[in-house]
DNA sequence: TTAAATTAAGACAAATTACTCTTAAATAGA
DNA sequence: TCTATTTAAGAGTAATTTGTCTTAATTTAA
């Protein structure tokens, strides 16, 4: 699989906090429900996602996650890297640890150019942009296909 | 990452073999200590491909395995499937199950275009084109790169 | 015929990823 | 202040991938 699970499904958060985009906490409980996350699992990716500053958490009785400015801001890649780290962008499609310009893999040209283009990809698309997308074209950000984007 | 570390393992024995291309077989004890690959895990992984009706083994002395007549003429691409299965090429980036044109996830219309542009990649990049220009380009097949394509 | 060399097959073990559970800390509101 | 609600943190479990080991089957050659 080209992402984690783990990135899957922080990716999904994201854009469902991106759809609301009030300002206002949402609670990993309904965030879990909505999306068909496991509740803890979802805590865990939306913690690294808090600690690298994409997210902001308030604890207590109507408390929840947020995309912070940062994360109103970023991009999928910005994502990925926070969650899977930067290794799809940067290892060789062999595993080969010294592959380079200098001494490539027999792939390594090909798998630069295709690369480059999974992360033009990723960095061309932002939260927001999906969200405001996602409510004119109805996108499924589920398996049952229950949310809705309002 | 894109492939797994079978898959990985099993390109490079491919590649291998491809360099060679005598039409004698190869013991995966050279092919395991050459680019340095666990002797038993290589040897599971070859077998998928025997399986597969991508190489050929022969049993006892001077035995060892080669690409068949469908080996020789098959790219990375038929090598990858063989190993990793055809998801790649066919599952939804946010691993959604009903996923498609239809009804699409907020990635779909970028990723069938980028999941593609791999697709095409590994397709037109064929085993003996490989062997062919590494030995011109002397590609490394390992991470110390003490294979040499002759 | 026997021994050595080799792949085949399956059980086993280790590492990684995915997921669960429990307890602690913070916060709001009664 | 007390209780309920929520995230934080960490330990624990399960599943998958990766890697190892042992035994069996096949084949060659002495």
């Amino acid at each position: 699989m080209l992402l984690s699970k783990s990135c899957v499904y922080g990716l999904r958060a994201s854009l469902y906090l991106a759809s609301k985009s009030g300002g206002e906490f949402y609670s990993l409980k309904e965030i879990s429900e909505e999306l068909d996350i496991s509740f803890h699992f979802l805590t865990k990716i939306l913690q690294q996602l808090t600690a690298d500053g994409l997210m902001e958490s308030y604890k207590g009785p109507n408390g929840g996650v947020r995309l912070s400015d940062k994360g109103m801001k970023a991009t999928l890649y910005d994502m990925v890297i926070a969650i899977d780290g930067p290794g799809l962008f940067t290892q060789c499609a062999l595993g080969l640890p010294g592959c380079g310009s200098q001494e490539p893999c027999p792939l390594h040209e090909s798998w630069i150019e295709t690369r480059s283009s999974i992360e033009k990809m990723l960095k061309r698309t932002s939260l927001i942009g999906i969200a405001k997308e996602g409510k004119e074209k109805h996108f499924r950000l589920t398996a049952e296909g229950q949310f809705s984007w309002q």
